[in-house]
DNA sequence: GACCTGCTGCGGCTTG
């Protein structure tokens, strides 16, 4: 039986009115496993490749042609990271479903209460949802999950990859378990994705029990032809911008004309490039068509470059951060520019998949490394190329393939702390064994044991804490602190988010700023691709305004360095070792590889591990990724050492230390339980770790940002 | 030496 011939028939209406000939490849195969079996399902295909048809044709043939469970509730629930993203699935499922009865509602913070609510009255068809949203059905409609999701047949993950094991993915899981509590039987959860490493990962995310279960359907070929340059650059003095400027340049003259993407890697480096190409228009008196895009700016301004882009009459390229990597509808780029190397490959290759999607185009990636002059008293990091090189180990690694796997062993135990919560809040009180037996046992908070779950709790309710109290019944109720948390609107989500100042110049709020840096009058400001003066700082209502001004500088917007995976660094010792120029370097790329290449023989660190530099300072190459580095890093400095890490080198600094390097690294070698913490370790990383005892908060830094078991092996140098 | 994501109920107002 054809795939098509399975779909009910206003669902074979809409398809021939596209004027398609035919089902793709995965739709077809998605149609055939969905009709035929009631596993879950992975869908995994580039941005273009049809995925939510994949998975919509057959799910919504279903509720058409299938009789359907006892019940009330929406048949299918949809749920996107993005509101944005709602928004499109939201349009493109309204006009499948136009031949049919089905209703299609958005769910999430932008939608009017008037649409939410007549839906709750009635609930049925698709919902789109955002994970926040759903958790703030279960603190305030608690009861009404029944209801609500009674004869619900699918879970459709779109992004399943920003998911995982993220802290937000965490939390989805845990929703997604508790509503499946909730009306008392499983339900069958589809995933959607581009960017998957390893897909068993994947898989346990859908069905942690049975992930051999999880059936996948992945795109076959559909990747178009790749091509690629690095481009390097060497700034002059210490402050000179030299390079980026000439990077800039460089991408005035091949973007302008043609939709494309400049992925600059942090806001200030965005408006610092945003403003270049600009000024650079406006001396050749040529139209502007460069325009940044970050997540401080207003909506206004993000959504008039989106639309720029997606109506693709007027020449656009964006100067963007990780905005614009996720799958809102945006067209098709001529280009992606990537200045300094990335953190991750995932984000590389999810990046690179907005360029190339029609047939015949190939996906363009120009990589620029911008690197410092130096001589012979320069840091071992810049005499290393170490940004040029970790450029070239990720494009290598993303062409074979690899992308960095997300991390099952942490605990999240602030995600946790906020799940407690919500359970609690949900049905107005719970007592300890059904808390853990949702949480532990049925969610995903599977590596916590009961020890540590009594310990969580005892905190909670102790003294100054107060989030968690105990009935005379021994029902678990919110405390009064507990209940002002769970009662504000800010509690849903369960990541953190700074305080800001809003930047407004007449009237007009043109985004926001974290407040890290000290902003006075007279202060010269980039921002939102223009330049501007601070006129005054009002501390009461944290606004800033300004007004336009010929000459600014980029703010400060702060932020912590990313996790870089181990493969990742290892794949750059193997670039340093190897004697191959890859093709898609540029002279200058290739020049400074060589260079790098003799300065890391120079050093010895062909050889040697361990590198003594003058009296008392030495590098140390553990050629291992952030986890680890941070973890040695930690273990010396709690004897004493500073030690600054460098992509897999550690640049330690003896002067104050309790005893020699090597006598150091052996003790930390021999010892069962390593000191790494100290009182003035931070780890308060994640919003609910406010409410956590030291002990606590090291044991999750040591199940996900750190690895003592590694220690023994990393002190391992001589 | 980084980036991103999300959010309810209700009081008080105007308007038909």
């Amino acid at each position: 039986m054809q795939a098509f011939d399975r779909l009910a028939r206003p669902i074979q209406k809409w398809i021939r009115s596209k004027g398609w000939r035919e089902l793709r490849d995965i739709q077809a195969r998605a149609t055939h496993h969905i009709l035929t079996t009631n596993e879950h399902l992975i869908v995994a295909a580039s941005t273009a490749g049809g995925k939510t048809e994949a998975a919509f044709l057959p799910l919504l043939s279903d509720v058409l042609d299938r009789e359907g469970l006892a019940g009330s509730g929406f048949d299918l629930v949809y749920i996107g990271p993005l509101k944005a993203l709602i928004n499109d699935q939201c349009k493109r499922l309204q006009d499948i479903c136009t031949e049919t009865e089905l209703k299609v509602t958005p769910w999430h913070g932008d939608v009017s209460a008037s649409i939410k609510s007549k839906a709750e009255k009635q609930p049925s068809g698709i919902l789109l949802i955002t994970p926040e949203s759903l958790e703030a059905l279960f603190i305030r409609k608690g009861n009404s999950i029944p209801h609500l999701f009674g004869r619900t047949r699918a879970f459709i993950i779109d992004e399943l990859h920003t998911f995982l094991d993220a802290e937000r993915g965490v939390h989805l899981r845990s929703l997604m378990a508790r509503l499946e509590l909730s009306i008392g039987r499983g339900v069958r959860k589809v995933g959607l994705s581009a960017t998957l490493g390893d897909i068993s990962l994947a898989k346990a995310y859908l069905d942690p029990d049975r992930p051999e279960q999880v059936a996948d359907i992945v795109a076959q070929g559909g990747d178009s032809e790749l091509q690629m340059q690095l481009r390097a650059y060497i700034n002059g003095g210490e402050e000179d911008n030299a390079a980026l400027r000439a990077v800039s340049d460089h991408l005035f003259d091949r973007l302008r004309g043609s939709n494309n993407l400049i992925f600059a890697g942090s806001r200030g480096r965005v408006e610092e490039v945003a403003d270049r190409l600009r000024t650079k228009s406006e001396e050749e008196r040529l139209p502007n068509e460069f325009y940044p895009h970050h997540a401080s700016l207003s909506k206004e301004h993000r959504e008039f470059v989106e639309e720029r882009l997606k109506s693709e009459s007027l020449p656009t390229t964006a100067v963007c951060t990780s905005t614009l990597e996720l799958g809102i509808d945006i067209g098709d780029v001529t280009c992606v520019a990537q200045i300094g190397a990335p953190f991750t490959v995932a984000g590389l290759r999810q990046r690179l998949g907005r360029s190339g999607r029609r047939a015949g185009q190939p996906a363009i990636l120009r990589q620029y490394a911008i690197e410092s002059r130096i001589d012979q008293n320069s840091h071992f990091a810049d005499r290393l190329r170490l940004d040029l090189i970790r450029s070239v180990a990720m494009i290598n690694l993303l062409l074979i393939g690899w992308c960095e796997a997300p991390n099952r062993r942490a605990l999240h135990l602030s995600t946790f702390v906020h799940q407690i919560l919500s359970v609690i809040a949900e049905r107005g009180g719970a007592s300890a064994k059904r808390i853990f037996a949702t949480l532990c046992e049925k969610g995903p908070f599977r590596s916590i044991e009961p020890p540590l779950f009594v310990s969580v709790l005892r905190h909670l309710g102790s003294p100054g804490v107060d989030l968690v109290e105990q009935s005379e019944d021994g029902m678990l109720l919110l405390g009064k602190r507990g209940e002002k948390i769970a009662e504000h609107y800010s509690f849903y989500a369960v990541f953190k988010t700074p305080e800001e100042y809003r930047i407004v110049h007449d009237g007009k709020t043109l985004g926001t700023l974290p407040i890290v840096q000290v902003l006075a009058p007279k202060m010269a400001l980039i921002f939102s691709g223009r330049r501007w003066e601070v006129l005054s700082v009002e501390e009461a209502d944290n606004t800033i305004l300004v007004k336009p001004a010929p000459a600014g500088r980029p703010p400060k917007f702060g932020g912590e360095p990313g996790l870089i995976d181990d493969r990742v660094i290892q794949e750059m010792k193997r670039v340093y070792l190897d004697d191959a120029i890859p093709e898609y370097l540029d002279e200058t790329a290739a020049g400074l590889l060589c260079e790098a290449r003799r300065n890391f023989k120079m050093l010895g660190l062909e050889t040697q591990r361990i590198i003594a530099i003058g009296e008392t300072k030495a590098l140390l190459a553990i050629w291992q990724g952030s986890v680890k580095s941070n973890t040695l890093a930690l273990a010396l400095s709690a004897k004493g050492f500073t030690v600054a890490a460098y992509d897999g080198l550690l640049d330690v600094e003896g002067k104050n230390a309790d005893c020699s390097l090597e006598t150091a690294l052996s003790k930390i070698q021999a010892a069962e339980t390593p000191r790494i913490f100290s009182s003035n370790t931070n780890l308060m990383f994640d919003k609910f770790h406010p409410y956590l005892s030291t002990e606590l908060l090291q044991q999750d830094a040591m199940s996900g940002k750190l690895d003592i078991n590694a220690l023994p092996a990393l002190a391992d140098l001589i």
